[in-house]
DNA sequence: TTGTACGCGTTATCAA
DNA sequence: TTGATAACGCGTACAA
């Protein structure tokens, strides 16, 4: 059992209040006791339990980040990014795996429910969620939303425009005078992946391309899945000039089956992913991606829920930030070739 | 500001103690009291405030899972198994990155040390920490160690032998019939990067090859490390047969390095890695890697922290798993070639 | 079965 | 400048 303030307190010779003070630096110590009240917290060295002090102070310095997905290489510099500036206001991160799972949501979320972090901030996942909502209206909780939307729209959200990041990679294929263009992406029930549903028609439709029903293909964000999505379009017997994939994991498995059917990216196949990860830079050949402002957003999205505890709200509610397209070798046969 | 239990125990017409009785299911309330009580909780979504309740209980049901580094393609495979065990056994977890910061370590551990967690798992990292040891014995907190070593051998860990994985990975390439094998590796003053150096040495030396100090480079253990360590080597004037990349980092950069230089794998250069991540697999030729049991390792360890909690030991305080080889084209020319 | 009262470890208020 | 004491919200002996 560790000391107690109240050990301290006995140590020193003083009551408990005045130890509260001199570990606090509060003024109202004389010199000569803070002194000696520091020297014997130093060697005993005691550490005061948060637990008492949350309790107390009604603030535990810890804010939550909630990740839908580990193993997406993106998330490393978002978690990055945020705990900067988190650190930088004298607030640790602790990190929680939802695993698109809600029930695991929900319980990570409890932990601001129930005063254990001070705030949250939830990245991506699923559509729309009642209990985020309620927990925000009703306990007034400070949450921030990254790349997710919430039906109503009073939770500070930051987002990248990922419509206009399908747009720019469609865009893009379309340029290399492609126009059967194949889209591998996730389950439109995540709000990111149907807004690059509609930036995909939406470049379509501005190019005078009529939609294929045919060259959508719509699984879960692996990469054994963008594997699958290419062997499924082949026995479909369509056959596209190009790909976009809508994640890095898609991306990964796609290339792999192209390769494995004995293709050449890009000779026979451009491929454009989303998202500039390590795997999309180390994959043969470099893939063209939609690159986000992961930092800039993680930042932001930090920023957003550090204010909300001090009492202020973002000046604007819903932020949208632009991706910009990085093109390699993946998509551009014509460049290489000259 | 939400409701406590003292405004249910108002509201019901009990007295608090009464409602603490019935929502945390103890005898001694009557069926009628406990339906009426459960059914206001229900109705205004009391949710009771997990500080008070782990300052008097004592315990907050919630792991910490210390990470030294995020971007580690390895790491999501450990940290569900670990979230498995600890689910089932009524265990949230959070992660906590450490980026290899002993301040930040130091602050994470603090979580343990100062009630806001139950216990934690620390994984990998640098060598052996006093202040590790000391929290263990000091405050007997709860901690389990993962593929990292303390001076003294009194907190339970789990680790992977990796002297003999790379043995194994040394040995592999010696079977090719390659008898100058690059080691390129992380810096020794992590524990498992100075095991490997060690397992590189053994293989050499059983079989009769001397060691030359001008293979080894070590460096930091990023993918850009892996590329200028290549480019290092060749600088020397020294030319491999093999490599052996201690790290999926450290390989995804070798291996760029290598392809870049125009060369051919695994027909110019045999690559081995250490980690069967997705990086290893997606890279192009698919990496044969030293593969860890990394399911595992994280089930050990979440049941070791989990025994340590209800007071029971380990059977064995250090616990060292076998890695494997997983043979795949970056190293076998003549089996593809025949 | 139910209620009272105290403890958990801190901070904050008010006197002294 | 200090110290006593009441919160903070919950669990738990003990008494009723």
């Amino acid at each position: 059992m560790p000391l107690t303030l109240k050990d301290i307190a006995k140590i020193a010779g003083v009551a408990e209040s005045t130890v509260s003070r001199a570990i606090n630096n509060k003024p109202g110590v004389g010199e000569e006791t803070r002194k000696k009240i520091l020297k014997i917290v130093e060697e005993y060295n005691f550490q005061p339990n948060k637990l008492a002090q949350g309790l107390a102070k009604k603030q535990t310095h810890i804010l939550a980040l909630l990740l839908p997905d580990l193993s997406n290489p993106n998330y490393p510099t978002i978690i990055k990014s945020i705990e900067e500036v988190a650190n930088e206001n004298g607030y640790q991160v602790v990190l929680c795996n939802t695993d698109n799972n809600p029930e695991k949501e929900k319980g990570y979320l409890e932990l601001v429910e129930r005063n254990q972090v001070d705030g949250a901030i939830v990245v991506g996942g699923e559509l729309a969620d009642r209990h985020i909502l309620n927990l925000a209206l009703n306990k007034n909780a400070s949450l921030v939303l990254v790349n997710r939307l919430c039906e109503e729209l009073t939770i500070p959200t930051v987002l990248v425009d990922s419509a206009r990041g399908a747009y720019l990679a469609t865009e893009h294929l379309i340029d290399q005078g492609i126009s059967e263009i194949a889209l591998i992406m996730g389950l439109d029930r995540e709000f990111l992946e149907s807004e690059k549903l509609e930036g995909y028609k939406q470049a379509l439709t501005d190019n005078g391309i009529e939609l294929n029903e045919k060259l959508i293909v719509q699984t879960e964000g692996s990469r054994e899945a963008g594997y699958r999505a290419f062997l499924e379009l082949m026995k479909k017997g369509v056959t596209p000039g190009g790909f976009f994939a809508t994640s890095d994991l898609l991306a990964a498995g796609l290339v792999e089956a192209i390769k494995m059917g004995g293709y050449l990216i890009p000779e026979d196949f451009s491929v454009v992913g989303y998202g500039d990860s390590l795997v999309s830079s180390i994959i043969t050949p470099p893939l063209t991606v939609v690159a986000e402002p992961l930092t800039r957003l993680g930042k932001l999205a930090a920023r957003n829920l550090i204010n909300l505890l001090n009492g202020k709200q973002p000046a604007e509610i819903i932020k949208v930030l632009n991706p910009s397209i990085k093109v390699r070798n993946s998509s551009t046969p014509h460049i290489k070739d000259k």
